[in-house]
DNA sequence: GTCCTTATTGGGAGCGCTCCCAATTTCCAG
DNA sequence: CTGGAAATTGGGAGCGCTCCCAATAAGGAC
């Protein structure tokens, strides 16, 4: 332990931390937990021997004596495609690692493919971590409810789109879109579309239903709806097919920014301009927003609230807390910039 | 084990399926590592037992026993900024979990903020993991070196500004900025400006270098420069700088495609038509560079593959092998699109 | 069948820690 | 000082696995 070379790691163990305080492997243990029933002169030749040795429990001998693990997975689906994109999940990122790292737990970024499903299905029942946060975006994965059934501790980010017992965090995607919608109608517009995304995604589903929402409650019809993937392409193919069927329109909003910004590209060819001859809203105030020209009024989704949120989820659950919310809706907010 | 209820985990052991086979523990764990000397037979019962109660290997205990962690941490270094926005962050993430779950290893993220650096060398230091990748994009981060000092295994994703020991993987960030240059004259541009990027970190110095370097050959002069944080509003500011210093100014590189959105903001305020008046490319090929009007041509940098190579690297010295390079140097690409 | 070599098998011990309970010490009241 | 209660301490055992070496089994040559 003295003069270390690069290499070489012999590190302290208690054992060693309790030969040279001159006390038992159990009060260094002790000293260490914070556990009551130690007298101030043995905690303080314990950590004079820690400091010296810059001890460090060993995770391995804690996790298998205590037969628990302290660890989190995140487990991200990652089934081909990239969604949102990677502006979402590296803010989804941050925020379950911080609340992880704050409850001194240690998070372990699991990718899962669908070759490797079974193994990893099996590796997380078998009890080598607390439990998972599970990015999942696809309303219909099955896995997050096979965990859970496994016995394994789940906290879903993302709404499921089937009855679940697994508890889940989401944005209040209907509630912006609703927001969205209604923005339009108070700037004037009579004409709204929208270009909605996947239907197999509960955030496609449910700012299509927002939108529903306001245009019921204007008194609009609605009926200019396209269905587009989340990229740019399908957004400017969109928004052509919605002014072919309704060249009335004098608003559209989009499911995410990214349609926003293949709308405002058709638009242009188009020589429409925006906001004066339709008015454009996104969702998600991803980089996007505020480098398009013109800047995006959109709704802005807390994404790394959302990792947060989905953390604290699974750590209350795991805590023995009582009466957790089965599902956490997180506020989304409007965001008026220059395209409405 | 049999009718696993959800909440009751209770993994199977080694010694349970030894049992079950009918062998004993020292058995199943040759036929669980694949070692030799197992007979067909002995093997059969073991893979049965194995498959019947879905045995995992408890990571812990295997950890403990061999005096390994099979666990590679992936720090990221976060001093409160987000260079290069985050589209470059989670390309790497998939790099380098991709690679280190491939060689069957775990990997755990750590966030590293300043006030913990001191714990977290400690930790790294105690050998509980194999060893780290290290993710600093400002060259005097001491933590590196300082890992490496304390014996930890590492390997850097960011060019370091000092002399180091610390094995470090980079994008040629020089030879981007060069080939991007030379395109700018190739198009017949003779006044070429640049926004370069912050000086305390090697992208910002490198992408400066190879303008310098493109601009000497070329024998224009080199001097309509102005540095800038990497945000839009810092490269719209810095475009209105160097057009008033130079306006005859026929080109800019722009050190990051944020600087480019900038810069090319400022110039739509002005009625400079891009790329006509005035040409932009950028730098790094992040979502942004589709999503502009004009679209940008920028040079790609692969972020992904930057993970990969760093992941390598450490996995490659801890295997013990000879003569690896001390640094590696990713190609970058110039993708032409409408702005130049 | 005997002997020798090779292959296979098994059980003890250790990895570093926690926890339990018995042993010891300390403190306070009478 | 004695006795009892409370606080502190220590050491054995176990967590689940790997590894080592002795024991056993199998195979082949003579």
């Amino acid at each position: 332990m003295s003069g270390l070379e690069p290499g070489e790691r012999d590190a302290a163990t208690l054992e060693e931390v309790a030969r040279i305080a001159g006390v038992s492997r159990s009060t260094v243990s002790r000293v260490v937990n914070n556990s009551p029933g130690v007298s101030a002169r043995a905690r303080a030749a314990v950590s004079e021997a820690i400091a010296a040795t810059r001890y460090v429990p060993n995770p391995a001998a804690r996790n298998l004596a205590t037969r628990r693990t302290d660890t989190i997975a995140l487990v991200v689906s990652e089934d081909g495609e990239r969604v949102f994109g990677d502006p979402f999940f590296a803010g989804v990122l941050r925020g379950v690692s911080a609340t992880v790292a704050a409850a001194d737990r240690q998070m372990v970024l699991v990718m899962s493919h669908g070759a490797d499903r079974e193994r990893l299905e099996q590796y997380l029942a078998a009890g080598h971590v607390d439990g998972a946060v599970v990015v999942s975006l696809h309303g219909m994965d099955p896995l997050p409810q096979r965990l859970t059934d496994a016995g394994v501790a789940v906290a879903l980010l993302g709404r499921p789109l089937t009855a679940t017992t697994v508890p889940y965090v989401d944005a209040d995607n209907l509630g912006g879109a609703l927001a969205a919608t209604r923005h339009l109608a108070a700037t004037g517009r009579r004409r709204i579309g929208t270009i909605a995304g996947p239907q197999d995604m509960a955030a496609g589903i449910d700012r299509l239903l927002g939108w529903r929402r306001a245009m019921g409650e204007l008194g609009h019809r609605a009926d200019a709806v396209v269905h587009a993937d989340f990229t740019v392409e399908a957004g400017a193919a969109a928004m052509a097919e919605l002014l072919a069927a309704h060249p009335d329109l004098d608003a559209v909003f989009a499911a995410a920014d990214l349609l926003a910004v293949g709308a405002l590209r058709h638009l242009r060819s188009r020589g429409v301009r925006v906001p004066d001859d339709l008015a454009v809203v996104g969702f998600d105030d991803s980089v996007l927003a505020t480098t398009t020209n013109p800047t995006l009024t959109t709704v802005r989704q807390p994404v790394e609230e959302l990792g947060r949120s989905t953390a604290w989820r699974l750590l209350a659950q795991l805590a023995g807390e009582r009466h957790l919310p089965p599902s956490v809706l997180l506020p989304t907010e409007l965001v008026v910039r220059d395209s409405t």
